[in-house]
DNA sequence: GGGTCATATTTAGGGATTACGATATGATAA
DNA sequence: TTATCATATCGTAATCCCTAAATATGACCC
């Protein structure tokens, strides 16, 4: 006998982690609760830019452009450039991940 | 004028970031490729034991068990005693979360 | 009791993350 | 071209995370 034996009650199929890379980049960019707001507000609003976020967060900008570049990085978040302001909007390929996200908290919220 | 003014093109609303601390736990407790990895092999076969996750991700005992137990803390999993095995399984609260998450990966997958 | 199997805890170090002041860039307006 | 506004980057301290070996607990069987 060559392989370790485990309990022997069913057979696993095996798992590359390696393939969870990507979309853990992406839900560990979304797992932050300063990033969850910022999501809800432009999920809102559809686009928005640093400088709306400021008060409506209370962070100093170099806080808030930190994390949107961490959501933007990854490809959770989208940017457009309009005269002088960068426009952050969600990547519609995640829309309906964000969806649930912010949903479930609302859940959360009730359930307490 | 007492309070400072940031770029006046519109008011966003207020937010209070405490709101999101508990979903973004959740989300947090979600962003690692093992973790989803293990979010996978679970939601295939309803509920697994730790012992059972050893051959199919290839990794030692303490590393899974703290993995698991990182998403049992928060709320992500659920735990029941079966003779002598601990047989986790997701919260039927958070299934659709997860859900979603594995299918966006599979999306992922598809489009690479 | 003693042995075994499954699981959990402790511990450690190397790395990543967070927050934010200071500073830099870059576009626009005067 | 100089000032201003919006944004980005740098530097850093405190904290947290990942992995896994060593060890402990705890249920079950003889």
């Amino acid at each position: 006998m060559t392989e370790i034996e485990y309990c022997t009650t069913r057979k696993i199929r095996k798992v590359d982690i390696d393939e969870y890379e990507d979309i853990s980049r992406i839900i560990n960019a979304a797992g932050n609760k300063a990033r969850i707001a910022i999501l809800e507000i432009i999920s809102e609003y559809e686009e928005v830019c640093t400088c709306e976020l400021q008060p409506a967060l209370g962070m100093p900008q170099p806080t808030i452009t930190t994390h949107l570049s961490k959501m933007y990085d990854v490809g959770l978040l989208k940017k457009k450039q309009v005269w002088r302001f960068s426009y952050y909007y969600i990547n519609p390929k995640y829309r309906e991940l964000v969806n649930t996200i912010l949903k479930d908290r609302k859940k959360e919220k009730e359930t307490s």
